[in-house]
DNA sequence: TTCTGTGAAACGGTTCACAGCA
DNA sequence: TGCTGTGAACCGTTTCACAGAA
């Protein structure tokens, strides 16, 4: 990957995985890993994992994957990960994920009464200020955490304010242009 | 599709959130839909749609594909898709969890007063307890909403007790074998 | 015209097979 | 022996091109 050749979609997606699966066993103070085990937690071969490494450096042949060394490959490759991201829905679904891994910009609620009670480390709005607001603050993501009704007109909101990515906790499925944004469906096992 | 020819990975992976489009459609009224729309819905082309619906039956060339008649279709391919899920972790994003989409058959923590103090429907008991309980109801699914330090362990004890996915919402990555256990990871936007 | 249906070609990704290092 | 690296074959999926129906 020396120069800036387009990764692979398939091999995008794992490495980000990876690149969480290796933060973890630095932490537990493991020094190496195969691609054997990286492909079984990631779903995929030991030979494929190889070729997702391909050229991103050398590895080393006899024994295995340095784990910090293999790190600092990949943050090379992927770049800042953190994204501008904001909360759409803050019942009680909504401020449990506030409180979660996300680390949000901005929230957002229909009813003026949750604005006030909520206390979270982020500037509160209504659901009519979705498109000025995210557009003020450049959002490019969002989590979706509310009713059903409701989902489908704030996604489209969101989308018109220029948001990229949805991650859709509320029961109903969106109907987006999928070519246009990315859409994470979170309601269902299905 | 006539025989029961395995459906390619990729198919059934649209086929099953075009069904719940095609739901939500109906409930709206709309009577008919083009492979164009579900390909924008779906990321994918109106040629990879009609390719994915070949063979299940006849759609209306000229016109478009009855949404309703299509729904009845993908319901022959799809088979019960309610599966035996249990939820562990009784803090706030499980007891949000709880009220959602899901519809759990029993639940888990390790703190014995949340075992009292929760009111939900359905039985509640110690994570020590996780294989016992998933082996005698026969559990398929699990939902885990643990802190970061309990969900590797929790999900190794899933794993033991047979269960064959599971949706991650834990704000650490698990380290499962991916090819004998289906993983969704939740906690993290990438 | 606008739609679906469908072989055939093109593409992308995975697996194979084997070379090379510890 | 157990590991990584990599061209080549393989296979699943998508795209193309066009036939046919409303």
């Amino acid at each position: 990957m020396t120069g800036g050749r387009p990764l692979p979609d398939a091999t995008r997606r794992r490495l980000e995985l990876m690149e969480r699966i290796l933060e973890d066993l630095e932490g537990q103070g493991r020094q190496r890993v195969t691609s054997r085990d990286l492909g079984r937690w990631l779903g995929a071969t030991a030979d494929t994992i190889r070729k997702d490494l391909a050229g991103t450096g050398p590895g080393n042949p006899g024994a295995a994957y340095e784990v910090a060394d293999l790190r600092r490959r990949l943050e090379l490759l992927s770049g800042p990960r953190d994204q501008r991201t904001v909360l759409v829905g803050l019942g009680s679904l909504g401020l449990a994920l506030a409180e979660g891994p996300f680390s949000f910009v901005a929230g957002f609620d229909g009813r003026p009464n949750r604005l006030e009670q909520a206390e979270l480390p982020f500037p509160l709005f209504p659901t009519t200020e979705i498109v000025p607001v995210c557009l003020r603050m450049v959002v490019e993501a969002a989590v979706l955490a509310v009713g059903a009704t409701e989902s489908q007109r704030m996604a489209e909101r969101l989308v018109q304010a220029g948001v990229r990515r949805v991650v859709n906790y509320s029961p109903a499925v969106l109907r987006l242009d999928r070519h246009r944004i990315e859409v994470w469906e979170r309601g269902y096992l299905v």
